[in-house]
DNA sequence: CCGCACTTTGATAAATTGAA
DNA sequence: TTCAATTTATCAAAGTGCGG
């Protein structure tokens, strides 16, 4: 799933690589959920649609922009009739001066770049501009739309300038809200629950065949991405997790039952049993049956010397 | 000696990671 | 994101140890 959606760049999208705002008119929107390596606001001046961020679907009505961070999966589809401008611009074009990784502004804070705010809390919240605010907008977009349509040496500076200032207008109007979910770290509450998607994944299908391909899926995140999420919250890697599991729960059935070791390894999710052998000494540091067999040693009550095995072949069963 | 359950090993294909 | 380098998974084959 997560594999046959697109990721797009300013190149594909985009009259030019740094800033391009378009019109309805300007070509067939994309109606598939997508990704682009680029930042993107979509403003809706007409017709009532849906924003798809993530998981989620939202009301998207006239007055209201949608903010959407590089690489994240979104989708707004624009019935016909529809107006909206959308913006598009790489990370350098808002601030030169942001070296960052893409996969990594989740984590700049706020104060370092107030610029991504709106972009940080759109997960959790809706923008809409309305009144004075809206009209501000409107003459921003349309004159972002004609100094772009006809370039000179200053235009990129007056785009970018304008661009703030519409970015500043959503600020002011929803300034406590932004940091409200600043504060509350609400960009890591997105991500946590990704996370914890993820990790519900792991365990429901454990015993199946699991790749990082199928939880992105699951967690409607690129594999990729998910990749760098997983190692920077748990600073393990995807496989790590997976085969950490697998193997403490092969260690619950090798001390409580008397599976044997090929059917316990099939049930944890090893295909093959002589992997999960190599894999289970990597871990613990003894053979699957060692391990059992020094498990069931520390508990029962240390019973050996060779009269005493003689005595109790010679006992009943139950002799406990 | 045989067969069974388990382990080890090697070759190879596939998946993941980390750098750019 | 992409891609090369590295890891991991799978398959096949063979070795080990043990009871019968």
């Amino acid at each position: 799933m997560a594999a046959g959606i697109r990721t797009y760049t300013m190149q594909e999208r985009a009259q030019h690589l740094d800033f391009d705002i378009r019109r309805e008119n300007a070509r067939d929107p994309l109606a598939a959920p997508h990704r682009h390596a680029y930042f993107q606001i979509q403003i809706n001046l007409a017709g009532d649609t849906q924003q798809h961020i993530g998981a989620t679907v939202r009301p998207f009505r006239p007055g209201m922009l949608s903010f959407v961070l590089p690489y994240r999966m979104h989708c707004v589809p624009h019935p016909p009739g529809s107006l909206y401008y959308i913006l598009s611009f790489g990370q350098r074009f808002l601030r030169s001066d942001l070296d960052v990784d893409p996969l990594d502004l989740e984590d700049v804070p706020l104060a370092r770049a107030p610029e991504l705010a709106p972009f940080l809390a759109q997960e959790s919240m809706d923008f809409e501009l309305d009144g004075a605010d809206r009209a501000e907008m409107l003459q921003l977009c349309e004159q972002m739309y004609a100094d772009n349509a006809q370039r000179g040496f200053y235009t990129l500076e007056t785009l970018r300038a304008r661009l703030l200032l519409l970015i500043g207008l959503v600020c002011r109007k929803y300034a406590g809200q932004i940091e409200q979910a600043a504060g509350a770290g609400t960009s890591h509450h997105g991500r946590r629950e990704a996370m914890a998607r993820v990790i519900r994944h792991i365990r429901e299908h454990l015993a199946e065949r699991l790749t990082l391909d199928s939880a992105a899926a699951a967690a409607c995140l690129s594999p990729n991405y998910l990749a760098h999420l997983i190692k920077k919250e748990t600073g393990r890697t995807f496989v790590d997790l997976v085969t950490e599991r697998r193997i403490e729960q092969s260690r619950e059935l090798l001390m409580q039952t008397s599976l044997r070791v090929s059917d316990i390894a099939r049930q944890v999710g090893f295909a093959d049993e002589a992997y999960f052998s190599r894999r289970f000494r990597q871990v613990c540091g003894a053979s699957p049956v060692a391990f059992r067999a020094a498990a069931r040693q520390a508990v029962e009550p240390p019973v050996l010397s060779k009269r005493i095995t003689h005595a109790s072949l010679s006992l009943s069963p139950e002799d406990r």
